[in-house]
Parts: C-alpha cells; structure tokens; sequence
RNA sequence: GCACCCUUAGCUCAGUUGGUUAGAGCGUUCGAUUCACAUUCGAAAGGUCUCAGGUUCGAACCCUGAAGGGUGCACCA
C-alpha cells in the first residue's frame, strides 16, 4: 500500500479559472497539437495512419460567438480523440481577410473619425489602414479560439491574405484561365448599389416586401409591374402564342403606342414560356435590369439599354427624369403616367422578394457588367484525366460517395443546388483581397522611337502571374482593379494551407483531409466551392467526410442577434464556468445538422459535472491502493469489463461522429454508474479492509483512469488538471495518452 | 411552385434494423444528509408519442392522407 492521501488542491471544488491557464500552457508547451512533435517524442508512430482537419477560418477581425464554440467544440474532440488514437493528427488553424466584411468596417471607422473616404485616401492607404486593423484585431479571436481548449497546431497558422496564400490564389486562378475555366464576359449580374460592387447568386437573399403593383396601359395591351422607373426604354411586349386574348398580334409586328416620354414603336415577340396567368399575362422587357429579361433579349437578340447607373441614379434615357434616384423617381413617373391616363389600376398589397445582398449590403440592382466568371458547364480535363465539367465534377465527388455529407439530407440540397448552378461571378469591385492577375494595356497606344511600330497588334488585356510588357508600343499595363470573391479563395483552403503549389509533405500526408466541419448554412458558398477547386487542381476531393452542425439558438429557439439582446457570449460562459462546461453544453443533445438550443443553466449543469468528477478523484486518491495489483476478485473484474464496454460503445458513437450521444453516455456512466453506484457501494468494502478492499481501491483507480480517458476529449482541461494529480501516470499529459479501445480493430488496448 | 426537415413530459431533446412497463437533462414537489461533493443523495408527480386511416402477432418507429411549425431552391413582368 502507498498509503497516499489525494493532493490538497482536491480539498476545494474544482476551480476552472485558477486550472484552465495552467494546463494552456503545459499543452502549449509540450508542442503535441504539432503531429511533428508527437513523432519526435515517440507518442505516435512515424507511419500511423493521419488524420487532419483544416479549421473553418473565422474572420480576423472578428470575436468568438457560440457558433464558433460548438464548431471548436466538435473538432476538437474528433482531434483529440483521434491523437489519443495513435493517429498522426493534425488540426490546422487560420483566419479569413473576410474581404466585404472587413472592409466596410474599416471604411466606417475612418469616415466616422475623418469625415473621408475610401477614395480621399486611395488604394494603398486604404489597404495599409486594413492590414493595420487586421494586425491588431487578429490577436482576439486567436486567444479566444485558444481559450476554448482547441488543441491546434498554431506553427502550422495561416491566413487567407498571406504570402503563400495569395500566391496559391494567383497560381489557382492562372491554371483555371489557361484550361479557360475563368473568362471575361459582359454579362447580367447582380450589383450592390450600396457596397458598389458585384455580389455571387448565392450571397443573394430574398426578403419579402410590399409594393404596389402597376397596370399601365401599353398601346393595345396592358402590361404590369413593381418597377415602372426600369421601364424608359422598353421597346419589345412579351405574349404567349397560346393566349386567346392576343391572338391577333404576330410575332415581329410593330405597335406605334404612347408611352412615358410620347410616342414609341413597340415589337410583339411571341414567347411560348411566357406566364399566361400572371398579372395581364403581357411584359415588357426591361432587358439591362432584369436577369430573366436579359435572357429574353439574348434569345430574340433584342436591345440592351441601360436605364440606371451604378448608383441607382436614372442615365439620360429618362428624359426629365435623368439624374433622380430610382426611390424618388418612381412615385414621379407614376404620376406622369396617371396625368397621361396610361395608369389603368394598381395593386397597393402586392408581396413579393427583393433580392438583397446578405453580406451587409443594399437592395441589388441587376446591371449589365463586364466581370470575370467561372464557367461550370464547360468540359475540361482534370489531373486525373477525367473530361467533365465542373458541375459534374461536383456531383459525382457526392454520387460515388468519395465525400459522405452527414447529416445525408444535405445530400439532396447540394445536388439541388447544383443543377440550378450557373456560372459563378467571381470578381469583385472592392479594393481589400487577392487582385485579378489581369493586366489592361493603356487606353493609347504610345510608339516606340526609332522603330517601326505596329500598335494595331497591341493586346488589350493579358492575364499573367507577373505584369507585362507591351511588345508592339510604349505604353504601360495596369493591373485590373477588381479582387476576387472571398469564395474563391476559401475554395482551396484545405490545400493553400498545407503549401499547395509546392507539392509538400504536409500536403502528401494530410490532404484529402479527413473531415471539414462546418454550419450548414455555408454549404454552398464554401463546401460545394472547396470540392470544386480541389477537384480541378488537384484532381482529387477535399475533405472525406462533410459534418454540417446546426446554428446555435437560445433556449426558445431564436436566433442570437445583438437586436433581441439574446446572445450568450462563449467566453463569458468559459469565465464564468470553465471551458469543459461551456464544450459539454454545446454537444451533448446536439444531433449532427440539428439547431443547438443553449441556455446559461445547461452550461452550468456541465460545471456541476466538472466539480463530480474532481471530488471522485479526491475519494479515490484518498483511499490506500496498491498500484501494482493487477488481480481483482471476482466482482471487481466484472467492473472493470464493465467501463471496458463503456470506451466501446462511446468510441463506436464517434466513430459514427454521434458526439453527442457519446459524451452523454460517458456523462452518465460516470455521474450514475461510478459515482452514485460503484463508488458508494464501495465505502463499506474499503471499511471492512483486508483482501475485498485492496482489489476494490485498485478497481477504482483504474475506473477513474480511465473515466478521464473517456472524458479528456469532451473535457479536457479538468481531466488533464486531475490527471496532473495522479501518483504515477503512463503519459505526461493525458492529451497524448492512449486511447483504451481500438475501434479499428475491435479491440481493447 | 418544387423539395427537404420537424411535431415525444411544463421546457429542451434522445429514442438509427418495428419487440416487455417510451427515456434523459432542466424545472416542480416531498424527503435524506457527522458521508468525496458549497455544485450531494433518494423519491414522486408529469405522456392519447400532433391528428386520421393502413400494414403487422406487435407501430413513437413503416405506408397514405391531413394540420401546425421550420428550412433550402426557384418564380416574382
């Protein structure tokens, strides 16, 4: 017997915060979050098996929320479990410039202290004051991620903005335009009049709205709409061939007819698809403003007229209206046309969908732009040898089953998703992110003395890694001022992160990852985007398994927002509970893909939790135990085997990512089964003494040794704190012990 | 309009091949406590598993339909 008493530290309730900085700091020390280190010193094998996932990077400028903390929360355990494994595990953190968002910020701050703008300071200065804010701003999140528990490898940091980074963005984006995958086009896309620049289809949100509805009458016809300022230079009426009611009017035929400005000369073109039940079941086409008018214009090759600027201001066509805001404008023109007696009714109650930029911006303004696109029907061959397009290419990643999306619902969403898919806009009128590598020669071409010119070969536009130079004359190339959507640079980010142009150890080992966790609510921006870009540049998939976690809600089930004064700050709960009760509060009854509805009382519930399992720890390691037994009686063995079938059923629950299930039941064996059970029915064993009592206190040690085991990765700061107090260990830190069961083969360790 | 999901105790939710008496946490009520537990333990109350049909020896679970709530996508002149 050694007859030692529990330390002193146990004689208090366990105390988060006097715990927590400590144990950071020996992890951090120990350097195990680094795969590397975990080879060096022997802890894993030089060629286990790896496991790796790539940190959804927050936004550097940002602060922790509770939807982080679960994310952080989920990969973290699957990491640490994996580590305790035996798996060469790696968990790579990094932030994201968040392009749109931290612009604006940075835009705002500075016009509310000095009254300028973006453009009193310019591009440059612009930038610098960006990269200042980032630098100052990134430590927060950084030491709030870290406050977490979150076992990363932080040698391994990198940031969407950084050099090796930007060079994969500008590497990815060559290769995609020489497989001419990436083209220019001056086509119909959605503008921000707000935030002045294009925004993708999926960064568009619809939100409901009341609006009049206008009839007006339209020669022979009467055509309807929300929006009567788009219509100056409507010039083409849309009729089903099949409506009764317009029979008499061909297709082709001119109509003279009045109309805002005085007379014009209208076309009937006869469209089978047109909607006969609508409004009048006649349109006017409005082919600059509209997307679905615009694909009329292209299929009848109608005229294109733009009628409003990119600031929502009427263009000359408007006539005594040029110049007006679209806002003021409308109620005007409507009054014009009632005066004219063309206002033949209108619908004060119509709802319907304004398309509006979710990232914080205006109400999108449809106009016609030049912008660079990604092409998705477009066959190309890929590494692997494959020919499809990309659209195919993402489906088949999910069809063969290459990447299991769980919750599997999800499945059905992302090939919805798909199949409406058209070509992506990826390049954006903001200054903050990775500029286009496009170079536009000078609007003038400048002879070259004492040569023979030939400036009529000038090339307009190349797009090259490094700016060019003009062959034929003098003049210069400037590079495109437009960056690239922050999509397209999170779509390699399970690549650019482990050195992807160079073909790296990091990237040979750890890539495809082995799961990319993240909220639902970004699978297409980010999830469909990181399968496409991997699929072309490295012919392979990203991530094996896609774990979609629902949205954090408080405890009624809305959604946080500063608005409702609902939100729950994680890091409030880690002061005021510890981190493993905030981790717990966020897992357990939180399925795969379902809303996690979080209230203060689960969190502190969880602290309850921590505090048991210290004061189990204080009765085991107060009572005498003889370290070396090894043969228990009867009924001490049959516990044993009993925690045994525990470890297995917990490790089968991750293995199926059911985390949720698998803290709850380890939660409930050791609070119901070891405490309440096995521990006080052991009390007048451990009394009686003799033979009884040595196997039972050794029977207790080793339930307790491996209780923490079970529990390190949903908790690991009061494990590893209890671990730190225990006699003899077979590890340094519990983060490196190893697992107890071995669910690849079957069997116990 | 197309598709998907949800509806189980007062609240939040488990219940994954259909099988005794449907479970947990929180909350409520009552009791215990010289004990490893300031954060402990025990017990109780609380259910027409949304509704209506069907399959089955047997349904919370499978099928059909309905209602309510939610989500995605499209349309929106």
């Amino acid at each position: 017997m050694d007859g030692s008493k529990a330390p002193e530290v146990f004689l208090k309730p366990y105390d988060p915060a006097a715990q927590e900085p400590k144990i950071l700091e020996m992890w951090e020390k120990s350097g195990y979050a680094n795969p590397d280190v975990c080879v060096e010193k022997g802890v894993t094998k030089p060629d286990a098996e790896s496991y790796s996932i790539v940190l959804p990077p927050p936004n550097v400028t940002g602060t922790l929320h509770m939807g982080h903390a679960a994310m952080l929360a989920v990969e973290d355990i699957l990491i640490r479990y994996h580590r305790m494994r035996g798996y060469k595990t790696l968990w790579l953190p990094g932030t994201d410039s968040a392009a749109i968002a931290t612009q604006s910020k940075v835009e705002t701050d500075i016009y509310k202290k000095e009254k300028k703008t973006r453009h009193d300071l310019g591009r440059e200065e612009l930038l610098r004051r960006i990269d200042e804010f980032v630098e100052e701003s990134k430590a927060t999140i950084i030491n709030q991620t870290k406050k977490m528990g979150s076992s990363l490898d932080w040698s391994r940091y990198a940031y969407t903005m950084d050099p090796p980074r930007y060079r994969a963005v500008m590497e990815a984006f060559m290769r995609m335009y020489e497989a001419g995958l990436i083209y220019r086009g001056n086509r119909i896309v959605n503008w921000d009049p707000k935030l002045q620049t294009t925004v993708s289809d999926d960064e568009i949100e619809y939100v409901e709205q009341k609006d009049p509805f206008y009839y007006f009458q339209y020669g022979p016809f009467v055509m309807g709409t929300v929006r009567p300022e788009t219509k100056f230079g409507d010039k083409c009426v849309i009729i089903n061939p099949a409506d009764e009611r317009y029979k008499k009017y061909k297709h082709g035929q001119k109509i003279d007819l009045e109309w805002i400005d005085g007379p014009i000369t209208a076309t009937v073109i006869h469209d089978p698809d047109q909607d006969m039940e609508f409004g009048s079941g006649v349109m006017t086409i409005t082919a600059a403003h509209d997307a679905h008018d615009f694909e009329l214009a292209q299929k009848y090759d109608l005229p294109v007229i733009q009628v409003i600027d990119d600031r929502g201001i009427l263009l000359p066509i408007a006539g005594e209206f040029a110049g007006m805001h679209i806002k003021k404008a409308r109620p005007a023109i409507v009054e014009k046309l009632k005066a004219k007696s063309l206002l033949v009714k209108v619908d004060e109650n119509y709802v319907h969908n304004v398309a509006t930029n979710s990232r914080g911006g205006g109400v999108i303004e449809p106009q016609i732009k030049r912008q660079w696109f990604i092409a998705v029907n477009k066959a190309v061959e890929f590494p692997d040898g494959k020919t499809m397009t990309l659209k195919e290419r993402m489906r088949e990643a999910v069809e063969s089953s290459a990447i299991k999306i769980m919750p599997e619902r999800f499945e059905k969403i992302y090939y919805h998703w798909i199949d409406n898919l058209r070509d992506w806009c990826i390049s954006r009128q903001i200054w903050f992110g990775h500029r286009i590598p496009a170079w536009h020669h000078e609007p003038k071409c400048i002879p070259i003395s004492g040569r023979e010119a030939d400036i009529s070969k000038c090339i307009p536009i190349i797009v090259s890694r490094e700016k060019p130079e003009c062959q034929f004359c003098a003049a210069a190339y400037e590079q495109d001022p437009d960056t690239l959507d922050t999509w397209f640079s999170s779509g390699l980010w399970t690549f650019s992160t482990l050195g992807w142009p160079e073909d790296t150890k990091d990237l040979k080992t750890y890539h495809p990852t082995s799961v990319l966790e993240t909220g639902y609510d970004i699978i297409f921006f980010w999830v469909a985007r990181m399968i496409l870009m991997s699929g072309f540049l490295l012919g392979d998939i990203p991530f094996r398994n896609v774990y979609l976690h629902g949205l954090v809600r408080d405890a009624k089930g809305r959604k946080m927002s500063k608005s409702l004064g609902n939100v729950i700050d994680p890091l409030d709960m880690v002061n005021k509970y510890g981190a493993d009760a905030a981790r717990l509060s966020l897992i357990i009854g939180a399925a795969v893909g379902n809303d996690i509805k979080l209230s203060e009382d689960r969190v502190r519930g969880y602290k309850h939790f921590a505090n048991k399992l210290w004061n189990i720890a204080r009765f085991v390691l107060e009572s005498d135990r003889d370290p070396m037994r090894s043969d228990l009686i009867g009924s001490d063995q049959r516990l044993v085997d009993e925690v045994q079938n525990v470890v297995k059923s917990v490790s089968e629950h991750i293995d199926k990512f059911r985390l949720d299930l698998a803290a709850d039941q380890a939660y409930h064996f050791v609070w119901d089964r070891f405490a309440a059970e096995i521990i006080e029915e052991s009390k007048p064993i451990l009394k009686a003494g003799g033979e009884p009592a040595a196997s039972r206190s050794y029977t207790l040690y080793a339930i307790l040794l491996t209780s923490l085991k079970l529990l390190h990765p949903f908790m690991p700061f009061v494990t590893e704190a209890i671990w730190q107090e225990l006699p003899s260990k077979e590890s340094d830190l519990l983060m490196v012990a190893k697992w107890p069961f071995d669910s690849a083969q079957g069997k116990f360790v």
